[in-house]
DNA sequence: CCGCCTATGGTTAGAAT
DNA sequence: GATTCTAACCATAGGCG
């Protein structure tokens, strides 16, 4: 977990997993510790390593009788209910972590739509090479950004005229300039949520390849998707 | 764990446990994962809450049965032998830091013996009110300190005379001046191992005070020792 | 192999929403 | 209460002795 990202695999050099395995261990009896006094509760954890002598692990001796007694006699009458397993923890993972970046994607959507909105304005580009899509997402973002904008100037001139002067030789001062302040925020692509968007996918797609590996997340990032993220 | 120093005890608030327990059994269990995956070996855990409906929680179903059965036949053969429990695992750690909180005032005893003895050259402090244990610390602290010159004389000025010389008119260069770092090295209190001695006393104290709490380590942090840390 | 160190990534308490 | 954010703390991989 340093100097690195963390890979997620099994570690194939002997003596460098035995040293992961047993730090991990101690950090891991110590998270158990403080979780139980912390929140004054009971738990237990086995760990079975192969070449053993110390074949497992513990909090604590007796306690662990009195959490298998309770977790033994607990199939019948909740029989896979609510169990918090590794499969619903997982899939719970899953989908925050799709969920996550779903919005991502989203703001992305946005920020690119922006920029080709900003670059058409300029000049540097003509809508006439537009498919549908983008055409619909790019008209959505105008709204948009109108909205805003109007909101932001109603926002700050309260004591002034609620409608948008077209600049009729008054300069205008720093706090008046909203339109400015919001443009220079649109024109900038967001690349922290372009990297998040990637941590979000390795998360989905790696970490043991448990679901449907590649075909339904694996898309490029690329700023161009074939669906519409917007709506 | 988060801007404070955790301590170590029940949290009171039940909206805040509550937190801490969702938050923490997330934490726990994502670490049971990266172990097995990492290490490719089995493990599980189970966490007993109060007001459950997710009265457990492991890495695996099935897998926690392979575990328990190992388990369940073990203490037979090996009936406590090395059995890494919770009580090993707290004896190791208090046994950890009883070793560093040595070496630690160690340390500080060095350094303060360095104090009491620039303090004494430069005429601040007359050797007449100290007593026995310091006098002996001071002497032995005065032949580590020759000792130490001597060598850094000689790793620095291999081509020169391996004697010292009493400064006979020749003006030192920044190589050829160890004595000076060295005296700078020493006249400065390590505040960084008063703070670390601190740390390892709190580890021993703290953390529910399963071992004689006070009367053998809770030492004051003054700059007086009932006894000789340095040999 | 074992322990120490440190840079860095990961975890999380508290606050904001 | 749930979710998100973030500063700060903690855990630990890799390097060194």
């Amino acid at each position: 977990m340093a100097r690195k990202r963390l890979d997620l695999t099994y570690i194939a050099s002997d003596s460098k997993r035995n040293a992961t395995l047993k730090k991990r261990r101690n950090g891991l009896m110590k998270k158990i510790n403080e979780l139980t006094t912390l929140c004054g509760i009971e738990a237990c954890a086995i760990i079975s390593t192969p070449d053993d002598l110390q074949p497992e692990v513990w909090p604590s001796h007796l306690g662990v009788q009195r959490v298998l007694y309770k977790f033994c006699r607990m199939p019948e009458m909740e029989k896979g209910k609510k169990m918090f397993n590794q499969e619903n923890f997982l899939s719970q993972s899953i989908m925050k972590a799709r969920e996550q970046l779903r919005k991502l994607r989203n703001e992305n959507r946005k920020k690119e739509m922006s920029l080709l909105l900003f670059q058409c304005l300029s000049c540097e580009n003509s809508a006439n090479n537009l498919n549908m899509t983008n055409l619909s997402d790019l008209s959505w973002m105008i709204d948009l950004t109108l909205k805003e904008i109007e909101q932001n100037i109603i926002k700050n001139q309260p004591q002034q005229d609620a409608l948008v002067s077209t600049n009729g030789g008054e300069p205008m001062n720093g706090e008046n300039a909203p339109l400015v302040s919001h443009v220079q925020g649109l024109m900038q692509i967001n690349m922290d949520a372009m990297q998040k968007q990637n941590l979000a996918m390795d998360s989905i797609n790696g970490g043991g390849n448990l679901m449907h590996p590649t075909r339904e997340f694996g898309l490029s990032n690329g700023m161009v998707w074939n669906e519409n993220y917007l709506h």
